[in-house]
DNA sequence: ATCCTACGATGGACAGAGTCTAAGTCAAGA
DNA sequence: TCTTGACTTAGACTCTGTCCATCGTAGGAT
């Protein structure tokens, strides 16, 4: 994380107090918070952050490639610091929860040439529903 | 089309001028209309309907398993009438366009069982990125 | 053919998620 | 320390979708 901050003020990043927390609030496995959750963690270390300045960071980071943008429903987008490593998605259909998962091969080969229209398809996204433990 | 009028008919449906132009706008292939797109359309045949009958029409038609929800942005969503032929999406990341695709063999598949988190694993949606003819 | 009524349609208020702007603040280089 | 352009802020605004009270009508009953 702190290494993140290191790169991102290479980059010519001024380092302010709120996107430091920004930063620090998105550290960690399998998170996948949306804005106003980061707003509302954020807030607890640095109680006047203004829910503009955190959508901006967001932004921002996602533009940098530090974080993806994640919308399993139709609801709030998610924010996903697991950036640099290439993974999916399994979704609880009971509580919402979203874990990482890596599957095996790669899912672009499952598309023949003759259902792609004439497209240059570079990317997959796969969302896997089911029940989680403690829903089923 | 009209099989689906008789489908809902048969279901206790009342058949109202404004859901007969509400089905008659997601009739064919490769519809991935919004809401508003349908009752734009719908709009030019029955000048009069109204956004809440179109938001209605389309979700008791979803929950009939007629119509099928579709979010490829984190945008409003999309609704496709071709619901009883299991499909992927294949999106363009320059205008948008949404085309139907079959890929092969079965996504589910490929996640193996160390990487289910104990999840009963039961449902997979796949989209397919990049640039159509006219946009490459 | 007419009547009834429960189901459906309507417009407008409301809510959630996100964007934009004008004015104030401050990180960091000179 | 000074300066300045980048950053932050509050709040207005947009877009998407839901809810509600009221009105209208499809279609069965007579
Ligand atoms: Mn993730
Ligand atoms: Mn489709
Ligand atoms: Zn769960
Ligand atoms: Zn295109």
């Amino acid at each position: 994380m702190s290494d993140l901050l290191e790169r991102l003020r290479g980059r010519g990043w001024r380092l302010t107090s709120q996107r430091r927390v920004v930063a620090e609030v998105l550290d960690g496995d399998h998170v996948h918070l949306t804005a106003d959750e980061v707003h509302a963690r954020a807030t607890q270390r640095l109680p006047e952050i203004s829910r503009a300045t955190v959508y901006n960071t967001l932004g921002e980071l996602v533009s940098l490639g530090e974080v993806i943008e994640v919308s399993t429903d139709g609801r709030a987008k998610r924010y996903d610091p697991n950036a640099h490593q290439p993974h999916q998605h399994l979704v609880c259909s009971g509580c919402g929860t979203i874990r990482d998962v890596r599957p095996l091969g790669d899912p672009l080969a499952d598309l023949p040439a003759d259902q792609r229209f004439g497209f240059t398809v570079s990317e997959v996204e796969v969302t896997y529903r089911g029940l989680c433990p403690s829903c089923a």
